[in-house]
DNA sequence: TATGAATGAGCCTTCATTCAT
DNA sequence: AATGAATGAAGGCTCATTCAT
C-alpha cells in the first residue's frame, strides 16, 4: 500500500507503449522507443516488465479492455427494433472507424499473436467479451424485438464483428477509400438480412 | 537465357521467404532465415534484393498476386444466378479457410504495411484486382441475373471481402471456432440481402 | 544487543552467499540471486555490504574461516606417530574430499582472486593458518614423534597442502573418478617418504 | 580452401581471448574485451564463435593443448632412472612455475567448468592425456628403470599432478612465495617415496 | 552470379549501485 | 534496518548491410 508509484509507473509503461505500438508497429518497436516515450530508463521498463513478451501481452490485455469498453455505450435499448439495432450498428463502426491506437496495436498484435503464444490469450478474450455483447444485448433479444434469425444464433455475433473488423482492415489500409455512410448503410442492409420481423399476426395469435 | 539462372534463384527466394514469413511471422524472420531455408548464402539474398524492404516488397506482391488467382477459377458462370453466386462464394471462402502461405502472409505483412510505405502498394493492387473481379463477374452482371443491389454497386466488393477477410482472421486466432458449413450459410444469407430479385412480370412489363 | 538482528542479518547474508556461491559460482552469481537466498532485497544487501567486492571479500573470509575451523579437530595426537600421522591426513582429506559449500567457495574464489586484489588477503591468511597448523602439530614435533624430516621443514606444509588441494581439483572436475581408499594410501606413502624414523638406537645413544 | 582467411580469424581470435583471459579473468572479460584484444568488431566474434561459450570451450582446448603439449618435451628418457626422473619432473614443473597465459587460462576456466557443462570435456580430456603421459613414459616403463611402486600404478599420474597443480595453484595466488630449488628438491623426495628400487640380486636371479 | 567475411548499430536483458522513504 | 523504485553501463547476441573475391 505505501509503494503505488510502481502501479503508476506500470500504467504510464503500457500506456506509452500503446502510443508507441499504433505509431510504429510492433514490428519496428523497441523497448528503448517506449522507455524513451515514458520518459523512463530501459532498466525502469525492466524492472516492472520482466520481459518485452510480458509486456506486450499487458499491452494486449489493455488495449483489448479498452477497446471492449469502448463498445460498451455502444448497445441502445428501448425503443424501436430497427433504430435499436441501427445506432448500435453505428456505434460499433465508429469505434473502430475512430482507429484510436487502442484498435490499431490490438490490430497490430492480432498477426504477431499467430507466431506468439503469449499474445493468443488477451486476444481470445476479446473476442469473447464482443461476442458475449452481442449475444447479450442483441441475439438474447431476438425475441422481444419481434425477430426471428436466418442463421444460427451462434454465428450473429460472428458474422457482424467478422463485417466489422474486416471494414477496419480495408481502412487501415486506405483510410480514404472507405466511404462512411455508405458503408453504414451497407451494414445495416446485411445486418438486417440476419433477421426477418415477425409477422403481426403471430403476435396476435400469440396473445 | 542468360538469365535464367537468376531469375530462378530470384523466384526461390520469394518462395522460400513467404514459406519462412507463413511460420515465423514478419517480425520473427531474418534474411538469414530467409537465405537458410532456400539454401543459399544471406550475401547472396542480398545480390538479389538490395534490402529487406524491396524483397518483401515482392514477396507481399506475389502472395498478393498468388491470392488473387486463386479466386479466379472461383467464379462460376453461366446456370441459374442463386447457384452461381453461392459457388462462387464459397470459392472465395475455402482460399482462405485453406489459410494457404500465400493468405498467411498476405495478413501477416498487412499491419507490418500501415508503418511501411512499400508494403501499400502491393495490397492497395490486391484490393483493387479484388474488388475489380467482384465488379466485373458479379456487380456487372446484376442485369443478368436478374438481381437489383439494395447497396451502393461500389460498395458491393467492399462488403463481401471485409466479411471474408474477417472471419479468416478469427480463424487465424483461434481455427477451431469458425464452422465451415455455419459460415458458409450465413456467408450466403447475409450476400443474399445485398439483392433482391427482379420480379419477373417486371421483365414483362420492360419488353 | 541493539546491533543483534544488523549482525544475524549480515551473518545470514553471508551464509546465504556461500550456499548460492557453491551452486552457481562466482561468475554466474549477482547480488539478487544472494537476496533472494536470504529472503532479503537487494537494497538490504548493500545497506550491509557497501560493494559486490566487499561482501566477496567477507564470503572468501568466512568460507576459508569454516575450512580451517574444520581440520582444527584433524590433528590427533599421542598415540605412537604412525598413527598420529596417519590419522591426521585423513581427516585433512575428508575435509576436503567432502566438498562442502566452503570448501568449494575457497577453490571458486581462488581463481578470482587472480583478478581481485581484495580477495588475496583472505586467501593468503588461509595459507598461512594452514601452513602454520601443520607446522604446529607436526613440524614442530617432529623430535618428539621420533622422525627426521628429508626436505626442508618449510617445504612441509606447502607439499602436503598442495597435494591435497590438488586431488580436490581433480575430484572437483571428475568426482568419479578419484578412488577415496587408494588416495588415501598414497597419501601416506607419499607423506611418509617426507620423512624418516629416527633408528632406535639414535635415542638410546642420546639417553 | 579458397577461404582459408576465418580460419585465421579464428585462430587470432582463440590466441587474443587466451591472453585477455589471462590478464583478466572469465569473469572479469567481456567478448568487447578480447575483440578489441584482437582488433576486430563484436560482430566479427559472433561471426566466427555463435556463443560465448563456444567460444571459451574452443579456448578452453586450446590451453590445454598446448599446456599438454609443453610437457611432451619434459620427458627425458635413456640414462639412468634416477636422473630421468628427475629431470622429467623439473621440466613438468617448470611447465607450471613459467605460468603462460595458457596455464592460467587452464586454472581460470576450472573452477568455471564446474558450473559450465560445455567446458567440462576439454578439461577431462586434459587429464587424460596428461596421465596418459605419466603412464606411458613413467609407469609402463617401470621394470625397465629397476623400480618397483609402492602404491597402484593408476594412482601414480594422479597423485604426480596433484602435487604440481596445487604448487602451481599456491604458485598463482602468491608467486614469492614459493620457493623454485626447494620445490623440486621436495617434488623429487615425494615423487621418490612412490617407489623403491629393485634389489641388485633380483636381477642376478632373473638373469 | 554468388560467397564468406566483417561491420556496426541496435536489441533484449542483467546487474551493481543509488536513493527516497 | 530495510525496501521498492529507478538508473545507466555493460553484456551477449542478432541482423541488415557491405565488400573483396
Amino acid at each position: 500500500m505505501r509503494y503505488k508509484k510502481s502501479e503508476a509507473s506500470v500504467a504510464s509503461i503500457v500506456d506509452g507503449a500503446i502510443r508507441v505500438l499504433a505509431r510504429q508497429g510492433y514490428a519496428n518497436t523497441s523497448l528503448m522507443d517506449i522507455a524513451k516515450e515514458v520518459g523512463m530508463s530501459k532498466g525502469a521498463v525492466h524492472y516492472h516488465f520482466p520481459s518485452k513478451e510480458s509486456l506486450m501481452a499487458q499491452v494486449l490485455q489493455t488495449a483489448c479492455d479498452r477497446v471492449a469498453d469502448g463498445t460498451r455505450a455502444a448497445w441502445t435499448e428501448g425503443g424501436d427494433p430497427v433504430g435499436a439495432i441501427r445506432s448500435s450498428l453505428r456505434e460499433l463502426w465508429r469505434v473502430r472507424a475512430e482507429m484510436s491506437d487502442d484498435a490499431r496495436v490490438v490490430a497490430d498484435l492480432m498477426t504477431q499473436a499467430l507466431h506468439d503464444e503469449g499474445l493468443r490469450e488477451p486476444l481470445a478474450g476479446y473476442y469473447r467479451f464482443a461476442f458475449a455483447q452481442v449475444d447479450e444485448h442483441f441475439t438474447a433479444n431476438l425475441d422481444k424485438l419481434g425477430l426471428i434469425p436466418k442463421v444460427k444464433p451462434a454465428q450473429i455475433p460472428r458474422l457482424l464483428h467478422a463485417l466489422l473488423d474486416g471494414l477496419m482492415m480495408q481502412k487501415l489500409v486506405d483510410p480514404d477509400a472507405v466511404q462512411e455512410e455508405e458503408v453504414l448503410n451497407a451494414l445495416e442492409t446485411m445486418a438486417g438480412a440476419l433477421f426477418e420481423f415477425r409477422a403481426v399476426e403471430d403476435k396476435d395469435t400469440d396473445g
